[in-house]
Formats: C-alpha cells, structure tokens, sequence
RNA sequence: GCGGGCGUGAUGGAAUGGUAGACAUACCAGACUUAAAAUCUGUUGGGGCGUAGCCCCGUGUGGGUUCGAGUCCCACCGCCCGCACCA
C-alpha cells in the first residue's frame, strides 16, 4: 500500500463533494434545519493560520450536523469595505476595487485548498453593488421608521493632510501620515437610534442561553444602564441665559461630599464662557487637541480650569461650589456636568488633590480597617453598592445601608423636596454611521437647496461609487467628484448634491448573515427563506468582536424586523454563540529596541554595542523564525541570529554553543529577545500561512493542528514541532486504517476495542457539541492507541477503523473518505450518518475508589459498581491506611460519594 | 483609566467541588537499521527514605469557605482582549 499522499487525495475528494453537491443547502421538510455561521473575513489578501481555526470549527460543526440528519446552511462571503483598501491605493496608486477583487480571489482559492464544506452558490461581498443597494434601501426603511437621525458629533481631523482619521490612525495624538496634531472638529453626521433599543438589548440577554457568559457581560456594561438622580446647581451671579447647571449622577447619596462641579469643554456653558475669557478658550482648545477615543481621555493627566463661576448646594444655598471645566468630561455623557466627590472617585480624587480641593466623606467602612479616609491622604472609598457601609454624612435613609439602599432613599429624599428627579440613563451611545471615506456603502441621500434631506428614490439604487476616482489629493475623493456628486433632487428635480460620506464597515456586518438566507432576492431579504433558515444555530467567531459587532447586529436584527425584512422570531438573530482564542506564534525581536522590553530602554553604556544595536534595530525591530534559532533553557525560551552564530563559527545544534553565543549577545546588546504567543501580525514577522503548512503537510494536518491541544476558546500557540505531531499521527491513522484492512479474516473479536469504540462515539460527540474539540481529539488519539495494539480480526478492526474514520471527518475529512474507501464504505463519508454509542457498553462492572483520609488520598479499594454506600463504607474501613489512621480508635465522620470517592475524617 | 478574560510539569493542555497532570510535544532509554530518517516499545511533576514499597511538597502569590479546592470567595501580581472611525 502507498503512502497516504494528501496533496493528490485533497483535491480529489475536494472535487468530488463540488460535483455531489453535497454541501448546496437545502430546503428540506423532513429535516431539521441548521445554520452555522463564521465570521466572515475582512480580504486583506492571505488566509492567516488564525482564519483556518475560525473556519476549522465552524466545519467541525457544519459535517457534524450534516451526518447527524441537518438540512444545514454554511455560507461565505466578504466583508469587503474598509480602510486597508484606500490605504492600499494611497500608497500604490492602484483603485481599491481592483486590490479587493485580487485579494478575494486569492483567498478564495486559499479556501479551497482546505477543504471546508461551505455553499459557494451564496457568496458575495459587501461591496457588490447588488448587496450594498439592498443596505441604501433599508437604510431608507430605516429613516422612515425615525431610526436614522443627523446631529453634530466630532472626528479626528488632521490639519496637514486636511482629513479625518480613525483611531488606528492617531498614535500617540498625531496623524499617523503626517505626524500633525490631531484635532476633534465637529461635523454633521448620521446616526442609527440604537439607544431606542437600550433596554430591550439588555433584557434580551438573559434570553441568550447559549452565548458565553462574558460576552453577556461585557454587553450589559457597554450599554450600561444605571438608575440616577437629574437636578440642577443653581448659578451665583449667572451669566446671560445660564442660570443653572443640569447634572446627573448615579450616586446622589454623596451629594454632601460634594465638592466642585465639572462641566464639558463642549457644554454650552464653557462655549460661552470662553468667547470673552481668553484663558480658557485657550484651555478648551488644548483639550480638544486630543484623540476621540475614550481611552485617550481616560488615560490623559486630569486637569481643570476654574471659572471663576460659583453654584449653591441643592440643600444648602448657603453652600458654594466652585465651577470647572475638565478634560475628562464628556459631553455625549449624561448631561456634560457633574458633581464631583472625591471622597468616592478616584478620578475626582485625583483632580481635588490637585487644585486643592475638599476633600469629605459621606460614608465609612462599616469595620474599621485601619485604612486612611481620603480625607487623610488615603485612597478613594468606592466600596461595592451592595456592601452596608456607615454613612456619617448621610440625609436619607439609615445611618448603615448599602449603597444602593442609600442611592434610592436619597433619590427618593430629592424627589419629595423638589431638588431633582430618578432617571433611568443608558451608557450606550447612538450608533454614528458617517465615513468621510471613498470605500464604503454610500448614504443614499440628497442634499437640496429648496427640499433639505431627501432620500434617492429605491428605484433608482443602488447609489453605485463612481470608479473613476484618484487618491493622490488628501481627502474624500466623492467631495471633488462633480459628476458623480451634482444630481437632481428626487423630490424637485432641482440641481442638488449627493451625500458623499459612506457608511460604517459594521452597518455592512450587521446583516449578511440575513442576506446569506437567500443572497439573490430583488428584496434585502426573502421573507420566506428568512423564516425558514434564521436564526444562525451556532455563530462563531472572535472575542474582539464581543461588544460592537455583535451589538450593532443585534440592532439591526431588530430594525429589520420592524421594516418587515426579518421574521418576529430572528430580533435575536444567534441563538447561539461561540468566541475562539486567537492562533499566535512567538517572535523574535530586537532586545534593545523591540516592543515588550518592559518598556526600560535604558541607555546602552558601551557607545559603540549601542551604536551596532541602533544600526540594526532601524533596520530589523523583529526577525523571521527562519533567520534565528531558537531554543530553551533554564525554562526561558532564547534565541540568536543565524548569521552572528555563523560569523563565530558555533555550532547550531550544540545546546552549549548556543548559550555562550546568548551570553554574549548580551554583553554587545544585539541579543535577540523571544516574546511568546504574540498576536500574528505581518509586521512583526510571525505570520504562519496556512499555505505554506498545506504544501507541506496538507490541509488535515493543518485543520487537526488548529483543533488539536488548546481549548477552542483559548489562544493557541502556533509551534512547528505541533504541527509535525499532528502530520505524523495522521500517517498514523493511515496505517492503522490500513492494517486493518489487510488483517487476517479470524473472525476474532475484541471486547476491549468494542468497548473503547463506543466510548470513543460518546466522548467525540459530547466534545463537538460541547465545543471541546480538543478533548475530541485527545480521545481520538486515545482510541488510536487501542486500535493499533488490537489482536482482532478483520471485521471488528475494519468497523474500529471505520468508525474512527468517521469520528474523525469533520476535523479531517479528507484522509477520512480515503480510510472510508479503503474499507470499503458505501458513498462519501460526507455523507454517512454519525454512528451511535451502544450505552450498555459504556458502563464499567466494577469501579475503583480512592479512599481519602482527611482529605488526603491514601489508599483504593476496586468494587462492584452497584455496591451500597454502607457496603462501600466497610470495605474502605477495613484497609491498612485507614486501620493505620485509626489507630484503633473510630473515624468522627466518613464521606462516600458513590462511584467517586471516599473519605475518612479522624 | 474603565470593562472582560486567562494563569496547572521542560511545553500545549486534561480534570460535573471528589485519585491533579488524561492526550500530545520534548527529552531519555530500548528495538529495527551498516548508519540515519521513518516506525515501534518503555520511562519522565519536584524532593526524600529504610527504594517490590512508602513519605513530604506541588495548579501565579497570600488569605478564606469545605470532610475535601486547580475548580467557590476575597486581596494582590503577571499576561491578553475591548473601549464606540481597524476589522
């Protein structure tokens, strides 16, 4: 018998699944359907070995519903918008269609060589006009609905390059091209009224039993409800039309803590203030040279500018609190002010310090610890609102309560005195959907003189992106496209302009798991095929997309439902959900001037070592695996050049060599320092490609890698000698499939493999459906080991062998309809039927029992299975251990948990 | 900074609150071979002793709950993910 040579069989078994059609979905009565989704990719141009892991699993479920009886739907396509593409043209004056289109179709075909049971007859790409047309025509539905609005919001602008700029784009407050200073300016921009739907996504929550319990709680913090108190400081000497400050708070009951209030650089109040107060226009200035993002702010040194401005305490007029403005407050944020308490925040803690002010608590620990109050230099008290505290400047309710108690007396308080009112406020902000950006879905709106906003005619989408577009100008290319920009109004027919921004890549994300169900329909969906296919049975995709994505979706489900596109049922489109780790591969970087150097870059004290480390590290920050060799010792992972262990002539096998040459990289400080499971990016040179590891081992050995030794959820660290492993065991398989094959017809069978068969089916099965894959896999080579030393004769190790098989399809379902035609099986494995554990021969006659004494395990006794707990108890009293602890004397108590465990206390 | 998660042998990891280390990697030893590769077999958490056996220690650190904790609770340390314009 041959060898089994995966780059002739992949293809083989690859084309006959396309002629079977065996993965085409559908429709079928008879069945239960199932729909199983993964994340679709962004087509950056190369599948990256943590793509083969997302979509490994996804197939593992997708062949394990189709054997188990599914009508099962398994569907690609592209998330095809975004950034990279523009940053592509930018930089090599090419359009970003064509590099789209390139990149999918070399992903494409990277899919193919995988093997994945996936429906191509569905694919599409976000970009397609036909896809993006459907999203103008909702995004219409959706304005009709008022679930689309305009308000101002502010970007980051780069002065120089005259643009706005992502996150991503802005490091350390500078565009990243340009290096300017960022600025936020505000625009008028569209947004999707999410908040409309603040509570619903989170009661809805509770109803997702099958989604992992911190992506239900990270959600629940981003939307963030929380019960408060509104009311108003009234202005001493208030300017023209201010006469008070709204504030809201979610902790009115340290209102007499209170000790400054903090207004936004962006209230209406600091506006005015600064048209005639230089100073702190300048001040607002500064703070508005800063990133949008959130954790800029939170991250950037507290500061203040005192107004001059005064308030009177709600409960006493008597009582003055000074005015600020401060940096870190924002003015999408509940009201844009706040009281600030520093005795109960750390953040206000931090500002009162530095300007000096009072500092005074409201509540104690209920035990005294010994701990310094904040007003005697220690730390802010923010115990937890369900902890009994004291409250020594309390005004409603008990002196010891809760917080949360103290917060609904003190609301409660507010309330029948007139100072304020309880609201109910949600973090969760609209969802603002405007891209200043060529590459995206564009806003099928017309700007007209006389009408104001009014949306295209659906029967004049899609609203298509004009092709003739350059990027060397800084800037959106739709702005200066006249052509394309200048059209007449749908209402009036009078010149008008387009809408030139485009939308949100996740407006794209938010629904083509809908479109999916039926990717050719004249309408966004086929209510039909929608009814029939929604929800996604299983979704399954990375954590980093737990919050927004996921949410966004979540959303848009519900808009859609409510515009008649989705069925009732799919509001909550994924029933179920699964978050996987990340594949990552250690890198080998530059010791001095890499990342990860603990962020010490000291000064080199030999001037010429750093002078070489400079030279070198401008020129290489990380090198590739195959210019280093790598190795451990001591338990630390280490590395060195190839080219410095050559140029001193030492020898790379020799451990010892090896080490001397680390030992003295370090003196010359050109050491290369091993950084373990980082995120793969190119950029660091750690990315696997899925292509290199198929050529070599084929797209089994790749796929029962990925599956393989880290749980689903975790990061897997991506290693050669791993891979080589799961290469060699599958060769194994081979062999065993084929021993079998060829073993003598005695007609003798095994009980023990019989045994370990029907073990193996339950233990495989409850992997998969528990999404334990690697516990699948750690059986299955289990169950190869007692295969392999079976004595038994053809029959019974040819249905070991194909049962194997079987168990092993989804993971690799190449090699497995090889060992199923090799052993004669009838058609594709594909589509076999999943073979069924006998429960009679899973369970053990007798079983062993440890026997504890005190906790500590000290002997086992081996009994019948059904023996009584008294039975047992004797038995386990009766060994020398036991008799030795006793020492004669009887045991205070004995624990015995049938069929796991006895304990003896003495 | 805020929110979420993770931490177990040399390594990846297994373990409904019930024998910690399944399964695999690596290493070592043996078989086969002129040799190597491949393959097969076996050993391996650390320490100790009177070494067919037995004892002690051991799941990031320190406490706690429990007859019993890797698992539950509290605090700390380290790493990873998200933070609304990366996808």
């Amino acid at each position: 018998m041959p060898r089994y040579d995966a780059s002739k069989s992949e293809p083989f078994w690859q084309d006959a699944w396309a002629r079977s059609g065996t993965f085409t979905a559908r429709r079928d009565d008879a069945k239960p359907k199932y729909y199983v989704l993964e994340m679709f990719p962004y087509p950056s141009g190369n599948l990256h070995i943590g793509h083969v892991r997302n979509y490994a699993m996804g197939d593992v479920v997708a062949r394990y519903k189709l054997a188990t009886g599914h009508a099962v739907l398994h569907p690609m396509g592209w998330d095809a918008f975004g950034l990279p593409a523009e940053n592509a043209a930018m930089e090599r004056g090419i359009h970003p269609e064509g590099w789209t289109r390139d990149n999918i179709a070399n992903m494409k075909a990277q899919f193919a060589r995988l093997g994945l049971s996936l429906d191509w007859s569905r694919e599409f790409a976000t970009c397609d006009p036909d896809y993006y047309g459907h999203q103008q025509s909702m995004f219409i539905d959706f304005l009709e609905k008022g679930l689309v609005y305009r308000k101002n919001a502010v970007v980051n602008w780069d002065p120089v390059d005259m643009t706005v700029l992502a996150n991503e784009q802005v490091e350390d407050g500078r565009g990243w091209r340009s290096g300017a200073l960022v600025e936020r300016r505000e625009l008028t921009q569209w947004f999707f009224k999410i908040s409309d739907y603040s509570d619903e996504l989170l009661s809805a929550l509770d109803t997702l039993d099958n989604w992992p319990e911190k992506v239900k709680t990270m959600q629940a913090n981003w939307i963030g409800k929380s019960r408060g108190l509104q009311f108003a400081f009234g202005l001493v000497d208030a300017p023209e039309g201010h006469d008070r400050i709204e504030v809201y708070t979610t902790r009115p009951d340290t209102l007499l803590g209170a000790s400054f209030v903090g207004i936004s650089p962006d209230h209406p109040l600091a506006r005015q203030l600064e048209q005639d107060n230089p100073d702190l226009a300048a001040f607002s200035a500064e703070c508005r040279k800063m990133g949008t993002a959130e954790e800029d702010l939170e991250k950037a040194e507290k500061r203040g500018f005192d107004t001059g401005l005064r308030v009177r305490h709600p409960f006493d007029t008597a009582w003055e609190l000074p005015v600020y403005v401060a940096n870190f407050i924002l003015m999408d944020y509940g009201t844009g002010a706040i009281f600030g308490c520093p005795a109960h925040d750390a953040r206000d803690l931090e500002f009162a310090r530095k300007y000096g002010l009072p500092v005074v608590s409201t509540f104690a620990p209920a035990k005294d610890d010994g701990s310094a109050l904040p007003e005697d230099g220690g730390d802010a008290y923010v115990p937890p609102k369900t902890e009994p505290v004291i409250y020594v400047r309390g005004f409603a309710g008990d002196t010891e309560q809760t917080g949360n108690d103290a917060i609904d007396a003190a609301i409660a308080f507010c309330e029948e005195n007139g100072v304020g009112r309880g609201v109910t406020k949600f973090r969760l902000r609209d969802w603002g959907l405007s891209r200043q950006r060529y590459w995206g879905c564009p806003i099928p709106v017309v700007h007209c003189d006389a009408c104001g906003v009014v949306p295209e005619r659906k029967e004049n989408l899609p609203v298509r992106l004009p092709e003739d577009v350059s990027f060397d100008i800084p800037g959106n290319p739709l702005d200066r496209h006249p052509t394309w920009r200048d059209t007449p109004c749908p209402a009036c027919g009078k010149p008008a302009r387009r809408e030139t921004d485009t939308m949100d890549t996740f407006v794209d994300s938010s629904w083509y798991y809908a479109r999916f169900t039926s990717p050719g329909a004249a309408t966004p969906t086929d209510p039909d095929e929608a009814a029939y296919w929604m929800n996604v049975d299983q979704y399954i995709g990375g954590v980093e997309h737990a919050i927004l994505h996921l949410l966004y979706s979540r959303f848009f489900a519900r808009a859609m439902n409510e515009c008649g596109h989705l069925p009732d049922k799919a509001r909550e489109p994924f029933d179920a959900l699964f978050t996987q780790g990340m594949v990552t591969h250690e890198i080998y970087t530059n010791k001095l001037f890499g990342p990860g150097y603990s962020g010490k870059k000291t000064i080199p004290t030999n001037p010429e070592a750093s002078e070489k480390a400079w030279i070198r590290s401008s020129v290489e920050k990380f090198f590739f695996p195959e210019d280093v060799v790598s190795f451990s010792h001591e338990g630390k992972r280490m590395a060195v050049l190839k080219d410095t262990l050559e140029a001193a002539g030492r020898d790379p096998q020799n451990i010892e060599d090896l080490v001397d040459q680390e030992r003295e990289d370090e003196e010359t400080e050109l050491g290369v320092l091993v950084i373990p499971s980082a995120k793969m990016s190119k950029s660091k040179k750690n990315v696997v490609d899925p292509g290199t590891i198929i050529d070599q081992y084929g797209a089994d050995t790749a796929r029962w890698f990925v599956l393989s030794d880290s749980p689903p959820e975790r990061d897997v660290e991506w290693t050669a000698a791993g891979a080589e492993a799961a290469s060699k065991h599958l060769g194994r398989v081979w062999r065993i499939a084929e021993a079998a094959s060829d073993a003598p017809d005695t007609g003798k069978g095994d009980d023990a493999l019989l045994r370990e068969m029907h073990k193996a089916i339950h233990d495989v099965t409850m992997g998969i459906e528990s999404f334990g894959f690697n516990t699948s896999v750690a059986r299955l080579y289990a169950f190869a080991n007692v295969l392999q030393k079976s004595q038994a004769g053809r029959a019974a190790r040819t249905q070991a062998a194909r049962t194997m098989a079987q168990l092993m399809s989804p993971m690799t379902p190449h090699l497995s309809e090889e060992i199923w035609r090799l052993l004669g099986g009838e058609g594709l494995i594909a589509n076999a039927p999943w073979p069924q554990a006998d429960p009679a021969m899973l369970v053990e006659d007798e079983v062993t029992l440890p026997i504890q004494v005190n906790g500590k395990r000290r002997a086992e006794i081996t009994v019948p299975k059904e023996m009584s707990k008294e039975d047992v108890e004797a038995r386990a009293l009766a060994t020398d251990a036991v008799q030795k602890a006793l020492q004669g004397g009887s045991p205070k108590k004995v624990i015995v948990v049938p069929g796991r465990i006895v304990n003896v206390v003495v």
